[in-house]
DNA sequence: GCCAACGTTGGC
DNA sequence: GCCAACGTTGGC
């Protein structure tokens, strides 16, 4: 199995937005980037990943299952983007915070630190297991 | 609100 | 195919 991350601004859509839609889940859509979108035709159904919040808050909030491989974005009738479908899963007990995250040694190769703007990212085992930790959730 | 970083576009 | 110009994202 592989982590990934994916990033949201909470105004457009949160984690409580997700939670909303229940086991039955919902497009990550709206993703205009190549690099993103070629992260979201690496997965596969049972890949967990973090969801995090852009913007004013700036944690990872939960975690989610993709349920769905990659298809077309509903959202557009371009045949270049595609996503897939995830599920929350897992709400954490406490927000871990990109200060906290960057102020921790063993995670600053996370590509959240380097590479900021990436809105669909891998997460490597090891980080998996420290935010999981740091949030309090089982992952 | 600003600005750095990055990706995309389009002219050559 | 290069690169300048531009637009967008997201942290600060």
């Amino acid at each position: 199995m592989r982590h990934w991350l994916f990033k949201s601004e909470p105004s457009v859509w949160g984690w409580s937005d997700q939670v909303a839609k229940g086991d039955a889940g919902e497009e990550w859509n709206g993703v205009r980037n190549y690099q993103a979108r070629n992260f979201m035709r690496e997965m596969a159904v049972g890949d967990r990943g973090f969801f995090y919040h852009s913007q004013k808050e700036k944690a990872v909030v939960g975690t989610v299952e993709v349920i769905a491989e990659a298809h077309p974005d509903s959202t557009t009738d371009d045949p270049r983007w595609e996503c897939v479908d995830i599920k929350a899963l897992e709400v954490a007990r406490g927000p871990v915070t990109l200060e906290m995250i960057k102020a921790d040694p063993r995670l600053s190769e996370m590509v959240l630190v380097r590479n900021s703007r990436l809105s669909v990212q891998p997460v490597t085992a090891e980080e998996w297991r420290i935010v999981c930790e740091m949030a309090g959730v089982s992952g």
